[in-house]
DNA sequence: AATTTTTATTAGCCTTGCTAACCATAAAGC
DNA sequence: GCTTTATGGTTAGCAAGGCTAATAAAAATT
């Protein structure tokens, strides 16, 4: 039996990987690209619209990659962008019904196979579990971030630059 | 208090999203992209040298890949590339001097502090630790088990081990 | 009223990754 | 032997995601 922490290390990077794997499968079985999809799930989440700023502070990137990435959107017709009436530097972008069906028939399918299986836990397990990767988490991110419950590796890829 | 569940799927994000910064700020004071020292390393970790068949393998992507990645070291002189002798269609990739130095200066923080605080836990929590990420891993990476990417530039330590 | 800040966009660049086409060389079959 | 096929590598060209810098327009400050 290899030793436990080489094994964990082992466990790790099997996890990377498994994310890394699904945003591509993703990416092709959905017609949509990871970032893209994010996109979607954040306006959906935000309950049909959202500003560039928003998905921009969301995704953790900038506002410019934001609007390249709306601008595909817009051209599949997945969500339109209006202007704001109240503040007129700001605009709102709102999901269509494509990109509203887009969203919910994406197949989540890691996350929900995590989660099916997380739920099939007996509770004893579902608790070790979770406090064995929250002390993982704290030994690998010094530093607090504030995270979504999403379980989509597009984000991982947001670089985290100083504004 | 938030559901169990859900914060098993932030701790994972943490989880990801640290490694990931982690991979990038090292690469940046390697002067390196993260490609780019991932490729070092892993012919580091080959002793020296390496086809770049067995990077694309490693890496989990294309020849095709590996090729630009290639030719961007080799235009720094971190690396070059030599015909093999014994199978003319094959060449490898051999590391220089400032390759290895970008290698060995590489501050490896994220693995480091990882390791320490492993090592420091009582016995009975690195099994608990190990068998939890063992399990996420499984719940993860179920059907897909073939490439062995280095994803968390810790090919260096976890030396010629398969996953 | 003038200045500064905020929001969004544009333009141009880089890196990673892909596929398809193409050389060589090696191996297998007749 | 010679032909065919398989393998390893490269080239060329493309898409996606990210970035910065510059710009425009509206809002907020002074």
């Amino acid at each position: 039996m290899r030793d436990p922490l080489d094994r964990s290390l082992i466990a790790l990077r099997r996890i990377l990987r498994a994310t890394e794997l699904f945003a591509r499968d993703l990416a092709q079985s959905a017609g949509l690209t990871p970032a893209q999809l994010r996109v979607l799930q954040i306006i959906a989440s935000e309950g049909g619209s959202a500003t560039p700023k928003k998905l921009a502070t969301q995704m953790g990137v900038r506002q410019a990659t934001v609007t390249s990435l709306v601008d595909k959107l817009v051209a599949r017709e997945m969500v339109s962008r209006q202007r704001s009436q109240t503040d007129g530097r700001q605009s709102n972008v709102i999901i269509l019904q494509p990109g509203q069906e887009a969203v919910e028939l994406s197949p989540d399918a890691l996350q929900q196979r995590y989660v099916r299986e997380f739920n099939a836990l007996k509770e004893w397990e579902k608790s070790q579990l979770l406090a064995s990767l929250e002390r993982v988490a704290s030994m690998l991110d010094a530093d607090k971030m504030e995270a979504a419950p999403v379980l989509a590796s597009d984000e991982l890829k947001a670089k985290d630059k100083p504004v």
